[in-house]
DNA sequence: GTTAGTTGGACTATATTAGTCCTATACGTA
DNA sequence: TACGTATAGGACTAATATAGTCCAACTAAC
């Protein structure tokens, strides 16, 4: 099972990939992100339009034009981007909303299961888009690659 | 998004029931713990025979038949109820397997999800069915009822 | 020997996710 | 000011994964 699904991924490189042309200060347009980041344009295109709607990104139409973050990158959280594609973080639907189950009272799981998904909840919506982006690559996990 | 599936959240009470059942230390039928936990009886019998399969549950077969947990509650763990149902626990492709993604050398954001992985098993492999059993209801989450 | 009740496996339907295509819009250029 | 090009945005289709159902084989009590 996975948790963070494809388009999450895709979502993150772009935004991952939006922060490092930050410094110039223009827009980048979606093309030249998605081969970038080895992302489908047409998919980027979709992606970014979700990211706009949420407002983390102010697009800017016709030639030239392209997408821009809208805030700045100590405040944008990973768990933002995670919560725009993929709705929001939820262990369980009896979690998501309440009295969505019927048995909340009598379940013996619920209270572990809303415990983690705060810690979850917490850890990601600590780990900034400035984090991510000034990280290199996965220097921590040398070995295992392929 | 839910993480947890709705068969795993059948699992769990399943389990949970069979604990509660463990006292008699003779077989449960999964009708009777069908019924009590609500949960389909097709549908259980294919999670019974799930977690048979992972060893979790020893089954006796015919007339006055049914389950038995094949180890002490203390040693059965929420993570490895969760596992048997929806495999191993990974919150991305990339890290199901090693070399899984080429991009694995320049993924700045694989760090941050690996560790949280890594804090998820360890809380969830902490909890174990003897606490779920013992845990009579959600009472931490009074007044978040319906 | 028969029968009721069970486990176990194969199959089908449904829901969710991923990906593609098309249209309308905006800006730069002639 | 009109045109062309490149973009954003939305609707639709295809693929995949999950949930649920049905049927067959087996076992032990009666």
């Amino acid at each position: 099972m996975d948790i963070l699904r494809r388009n999450t991924d895709y979502a993150l490189r772009l935004m991952v990939g939006l922060a490092r042309h930050q410094e110039n200060n223009g827009s980048v347009s979606t093309r030249l992100l998605a081969e970038e980041q080895e992302v489908s344009y047409q998919l980027a295109c979709k992606l970014m339009q979700q990211l706009h709607d949420a407002r983390l990104v102010a697009s800017c139409m016709g030639p030239k034009g392209g997408f821009r973050l809208s805030r700045r990158l100590a405040e944008i959280s990973l768990l933002e981007i995670i919560e725009v594609v993929q709705g929001p973080l939820s262990l369980n639907r009896c979690l998501a909303k309440a009295g969505a189950c019927p048995r909340a009272g009598v379940c013996p799981v619920r209270g572990k299961i809303g415990e983690l998904q705060g810690r979850m909840g917490e850890y990601l919506g600590g780990v900034t888009l400035e984090e991510l982006a000034a990280n290199p690559g996965a220097k921590e996990t040398a070995g295992e690659r392929t």
